[in-house]
DNA sequence: CCCCTATCCTGAGGGC
DNA sequence: TGCCCTCAGGATAGGG
């Protein structure tokens, strides 16, 4: 599931591919993963564009185009972006493919369909609502030191569900939110105001860290749902240390992982290095 | 106004 | 062996 290391990953690779390509040809198009604007309005927009840069926002992919609009891609749950020669064998659920004057393709992919693309001005986008405003970069110099504030500000709210706000820290999915929230010993569903400043400190210095060891391992892949542009799956899935891990043994105390539900996902801690205080 | 819940969607995997 | 049931969750709309 495509969350800051795996969006970065396919960023990084795209880049070579993609920068200063011109897209010649939409040649598959599903209406229903574009939100804005209609496919009428799409495909003469995009077609004959030249690729600029290719930047990534949270779990969102902004590629610039010549007409100064950009194309955004959300990977939702199991999206995916390759590039293919324009022959190979077209997979299901192929919902965009754009052809390249170099004869390679992108192609979007995406069979839960929990992802969208969207083609505009970011100002437009965002004031139509469908590019959402996001919080700070995880990877972003200033993270660590600059955060807490805004974090501490949402006192009565779980920890958790501030992590995983994506308007208050950008890119932080479920998997990243247990693993920090392990490392930094705390509880997911403690009130926010539970935590001193020098802890909620910690907890976003943690967020970083696992981001940044994912981003170097290539991200997580779970049954080759995420994929890099070339295919290849990601390596971190060997180095979680609770999620999807109940009932095996917490690497730092031995005591059984244990997994809840909270806000319609799984929680995966160890009530014993997790446990609910404050301080 | 804020927070919580249901909803979308399909493939994988477990159990009988 | 094969079928059916459950589960996975990012973001958002809507309800309480």
């Amino acid at each position: 599931m495509p969350e800051l290391p795996e969006v970065e990953t396919i960023v990084r690779d795209l880049n070579p591919h993609l920068s200063g390509q011109v897209i010649a040809e939409v040649r598959h198009l599903n209406p229903a993963v574009l939100r804005h604007p209609s496919a009428d309005l799409f495909v003469p927009a995009i077609t004959g564009q030249r690729a600029s840069s290719i930047r990534r926002r949270g779990k969102f992919i902004q590629i610039a185009l010549g007409s100064g609009e950009l194309l955004v891609v959300h990977l939702g749950m199991t999206g995916t972006l390759t590039m293919e020669p324009s022959g190979a064998t077209l997979r299901p659920h192929t919902h965009l493919r754009l052809g390249l004057d170099s004869g390679i393709e992108l192609r979007y992919r995406d069979p839960r369909r929990f992802g969208r693309v969207l083609l505009g001005e970011l100002s437009t986008l965002e004031a139509l609502g469908v590019m959402p405003r996001l919080g700070a970069e995880p990877l972003s110099p200033g993270f660590v030191d600059g955060t807490p504030d805004q974090v501490l500000k949402l006192a009565h709210r779980p920890v958790k569900a501030v992590l995983l706000d994506q308007a208050v820290i950008a890119g932080c999915g479920n998997i990243y939110a247990d693993e920090a929230l392990w490392a930094a010993r705390v509880h997911y569903d403690q009130p926010t105001s539970t935590l001193s400043r020098p802890r909620a400190k910690t907890l976003l210095a943690e967020v970083r860290l696992v981001l940044g060891k994912a981003l170097a391992e290539g991200g997580t892949s779970f049954d080759a749902q995420y994929v890099n542009v070339n295919g290849a799956s990601g390596y971190f899935s060997h180095s979680l240390n609770v999620y999807g891990q109940q009932g095996n043994a917490c690497p730092r105390c031995g005591r059984p992982i244990v997994r809840e539900q909270f806000m319609n996902r799984s929680s995966h801690f160890c009530e014993h290095c997790q446990a609910f205080r404050s301080a």
